[in-house]
DNA sequence: TACAATTTTTAGATTGGTCTAAAAATATTT
DNA sequence: AAATATTTTTAGACCAATCTAAAAATTGTA
């Protein structure tokens, strides 16, 4: 396989991502915002990519990944994820701390390496923050799960994941005891403000803004 | 601390260990030829790294590094070493595998990454080959060495280290029994041909090629 | 449908890192 | 000391990645 730069790979996960979360293909605009970059210099590496054939790009009409892109991406994304468990588990590492070494350690070329870490971890299935790490063949691991906000008062379920990354959430998650795998159910919703009254575990009460609410995936009891 | 390229990286360790192999200002071919590049991209990245105060250059005299180079350089290979410790110790690789993983892993900036992977591995103060890891300060442990070619008939000494560290050097001695730690003594010397019959541990005798024991480093008892 | 607003691309420039070929400086040999 | 060989630098070019400003295309609205 040929390699590609650190900048052409970040970009190629920043459209897998945009891709994932709208289904349709991304903007050069929302890459520009997504990489921290101009418009300009999105259009530029748009025609290099297009040229090594790891994305569709009509001019106007926006970019989605080829066969050879999305597996490339999916290949990142399984590294990432993989030296995040490593940072937190092994290294002890908070998890608002791994975001910036794993952005870096993602680029790492050596496909026997990932393998023997994955083994090494002992083969997780989800990072730090709940988020599916594919398999060598990029299969992500499925799982049912809704927003905080979706609950209704008496439902129940556990925390599996967050959807907001940022140091300044998570920090706040461990503020109030919010972990991941951790039980809660709904005691009361608010119309004022669509915050809510949760039961976290057994006798820890919380009233969580509805940004809060918005940023938690839960899996049903 | 600033942050410098990979390339600029990679430079200070080819001028750091050009220095140190002979103690006098590192030539501009001698860099093209650790760097594999040509002798006019390395003037011209002289001229870069001097105007960032990493190295004293004189046009003509060779370079030597500044303070602030010497600690960058000594930071990296403090990073390369602990990384190629990590590979053999925790993910099992070999000591003639861990090369180039290495190579791209002593770039990753973080320095808290690296005082936590230092205890993590218990804090080793010698690599895979018997190279001493420099601590946080920079300072090498030092050790006292000689090259098994200087080691006469009846003296004995355990291997602590190797001086080539190309892959068929390394898998040769992984052939023939010979890792660190392990105990010899010179049976004979050959005037013929300078190589040298040794006795390995209790019962295994083997030739040495001039070759061999020119690069195997002996901790004399 | 036409005009305005927004998005995207192009044009032209800059920086880092590289190259080959030629010129200049230094080192070696006679 | 002069001639020759070697090393080093300069000149000039190229590619990747970036920028700002301006032009072109698309989208939204009156
Ligand atoms: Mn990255
Ligand atoms: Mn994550
Ligand atoms: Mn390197
Ligand atoms: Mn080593």
């Amino acid at each position: 396989m040929e390699n590609f730069s650190q900048t052409e790979e970040n970009y190629l996960k920043a459209i897998f991502k945009l891709s994932e979360r709208d289904d349709k293909p991304a903007s050069t605009n929302a890459i520009a915002g997504e990489m921290s970059t101009s418009a300009a210099s999105v259009t530029d590496m748009l025609r290099r990519l297009a040229e090594k054939g790891l994305i569709h790009y009509e001019k106007y009409r926006g970019v989605a990944l080829t066969e050879k892109g999305s597996k490339l991406a999916t290949g990142l994304i399984r590294k990432h994820r993989l030296w995040e468990v490593f940072l937190l588990e092994k290294l002890r590492f908070s998890w608002d701390e791994v975001q910036d070494m794993a952005e870096q350690l993602e680029h790492i070329q050596s496909p026997e390496l990932v393998e023997r870490l994955d083994d090494y971890l002992g083969r997780p299935k989800f990072d730090p923050h709940g988020d599916p790490i594919p398999d060598a063949d990029g299969n992500f691991t499925f799982r049912k799960q809704v927003f905080l906000s979706a609950l209704n008062p008496g439902e129940a379920g556990a925390v599996v994941g967050v959807n907001d990354h940022s140091p300044a959430f998570l920090q706040y998650l461990d503020r109030i005891g919010i972990k991941l795998g951790a039980h809660l159910s709904i005691a009361e919703r608010f119309d004022y403000d669509e915050s809510v009254r949760v039961l976290l575990g057994e006798a820890n009460e919380q009233v969580l803004s509805k940004k809060v609410s918005q940023n938690l995936f839960i899996q049903k009891f």
